[in-house]
DNA sequence: AGTCCGTGACTACAGCTGTAGTCAATAGGT
DNA sequence: ACCTATTGACTACAGCTGTAGTCACGGACT
C-alpha cells in the first residue's frame, strides 16, 4: 500500500504547487521553474510523472490543464517527513536537533516556530 | 562543503557499520546483509561505493579489510538531515515542525531535547 | 598437488530521478 | 489565410541506487 516514492525536486515542486494550487504548467514553470532554471518541458515531465503518481491531479478549464494537490493540504509534506524521520533516522527525532543547533543562521521565524511547537507539546502533554 | 548524496540503503548499512565498527565485508554481509537477503558482493558493493563517497574508511587487518566510518559519530545523521531540509524541504524547516506538532506520541526526552534545542538558540540569538 | 573458501575488484543491469529536446495541435494576432 | 506563441505528449539520456554475478587470488585443508 505504500505511496510511490518521491524524489526531492519532485517533492519541492509538488510543495510549491500545494501553494500554487489550481496553476497550470506553463505558470509553474514561470513561478518555479524559471528561477532555477529548469525548462518548461521538465517541469512537465515532472508534474506528469506526479500526476503518474497520483501526487496531483488536473483538470481543464478553458483548454488548459490546471494542477492541484491529489492529498489534503500538507497531507504530502507530513508524510514525507514522517517517511524520512521513520526510514532515515529510525524514529528518532533527536538528529533533527542536533542538526539544528549546529546549525549557523536560524532565523527569528523559525525560532519562533519552534518555540509555538514546544509551548504546545507542554501544554498537550499537561492536559494528556 | 557538500557530502556526496546518499541513498536509504546506504544510510542503514552507513548505520549498521557505525553501530559494529571494524567489521570486515564478510562480518556486514552476515550480519546486515543475510537477515534482508542481500548478496554479498551487494554489501561489498554499497560499502565500496560508501567508502568512494568518503563515508567509510577501511584498513587493513590480517589481510583483510576492516571497514569504519570516516567521520565522527552522529556526523553522518546530521548530514543526512541536512541534506534533507535542504534538498527535500526548501530550507525550511516548518514542515518540519508541522509534522512535530501532529505527532501523537512526543516522548518526554525528545520534548526535552527541543526544549534545550530552544533556550539554546534564544541565547545564542541574544549574544549575537 | 588439488580443492574449497573467504576476500576483493570489476562488470552489469534495471528502475528512478533530473533534465531537456522536439513535434503536433491549437489559439491568437495581423 | 498565415505566422507565432502556448500547450501537451512523447522520446531521450545520464547519473544514482539497489542488487548481483563472476573472476582471480591467497590461504587452509586433505
Amino acid at each position: 500500500m505504500g505511496k510511490p516514492s518521491i524524489g526531492d525536486q519532485e517533492l519541492a515542486l509538488l510543495q510549491y504547487i500545494a501553494e500554487h494550487t489550481n496553476a497550470s504548467v506553463g505558470e509553474v514553470a514561470a513561478g518555479y521553474g524559471e528561477p532555477r532554471g529548469l525548462a518548461r518541458s521538465t517541469v512537465l515531465t515532472m508534474m506528469e510523472r506526479l500526476r503518474g503518481k497520483a501526487y496531483l491531479k488536473r483538470r481543464q478549464v478553458a483548454g488548459i490543464y490546471r494542477y492541484s494537490p491529489a492529498t489534503g493540504p500538507g497531507e504530502v509534506m507530513r508524510s514525507a517527513v514522517g517517511q524520512f524521520v521513520e526510514k532515515t533516522l529510525s524514529g528518532s527525532v533527536s538528529p533533527f536537533v542536533a542538526w539544528m543547533s549546529e546549525r549557523t543562521d536560524v532565523s527569528d521565524t523559525e525560532l519562533a516556530e519552534l518555540e509555538a511547537l514546544v509551548a504546545q507539546l507542554q501544554s498537550r502533554k499537561k492536559d494528556g
